[in-house]
DNA sequence: CAAACAGTTGAATAATTGTTCAACTATCAT
DNA sequence: ATGATAGTTGAACAATTATTCAACTGTTTG
């Protein structure tokens, strides 16, 4: 590669030295940047905001999204492989809801920096 | 489609009524979602790390994460458009950095969260 | 048991997207 | 002006991904 060589200057060495020694894990980074891909999709994000109002199940999350049961259930797999949704099965039914309380902070504090 | 209606049941249509009504702008949740797909990078979350320790040129960020020039600055116009980064230009150099702090607290709940 | 409802799953499709490459602009030094 | 360095940009390619459709499992009820 060697295409990023900035010209000899010192100052510039030193910063870039620093910055790469505090950076942070770069495996945490990969996690964060999974956890905010699985928040980065419309869909995923009104299922959480509704369940952040009540347990529902995924028949009763379509109606309120328009939406496919298959379309949320295919959502809700990926949120429940992130931990993010926990299910219990009553029945026929299998309700739905936020597994952790981080996660609702989290999209409150982006809600909280959309609305400026 | 009419594939979501579960069977009649008052409470379910009570809760989906109630949870219809107090859902966020819809507008809101899209751009919320926009916000977290740019987050959603592993190359673009390391661009902010490095840059929440210090203002920095393309080229140092490309030595730092071990890019390209190109890939950095390519990730950069995101972040620019997204008014999640600003530059300034001195000389051959264009130096970047947050273009606001709101950012920084989302990326470290996220990081708190990940580390459980 | 059979029918009906709730939910899951895999394949297929279409759309989005990150990186590379090459060509380009802009600034500075000789 | 020429050459060298810093950065940007557009096209191309590969990879990822969200939704649809159809077939499937599991549960309840008649």
């Amino acid at each position: 590669m060697k295409d990023f060589v900035c010209e000899d200057n010192v100052i510039h060495d030193e910063v870039c030295e620093q910055v790469t020694v505090d950076m942070p894990d770069e495996n945490e980074l990969y996690d964060v940047a999974e956890l905010f891909k699985i928040f980065g999709d419309s869909t995923r994000i009104r299922i959480l905001s509704a369940l952040a109002q009540a347990e529902m199940c995924v028949c009763d999350l379509g109606a309120v999204l328009n939406m496919t049961k298959s379309a949320v259930s295919h959502q809700l797999r990926i949120l429940r492989q992130a931990k993010i949704v926990k299910n219990r099965r009553n029945g026929k039914e299998i309700f739905y809801s936020l597994d952790d309380d981080h996660v609702l902070s989290i999209i409150n504090l982006a809600l909280e920096h959309i609305k400026e």
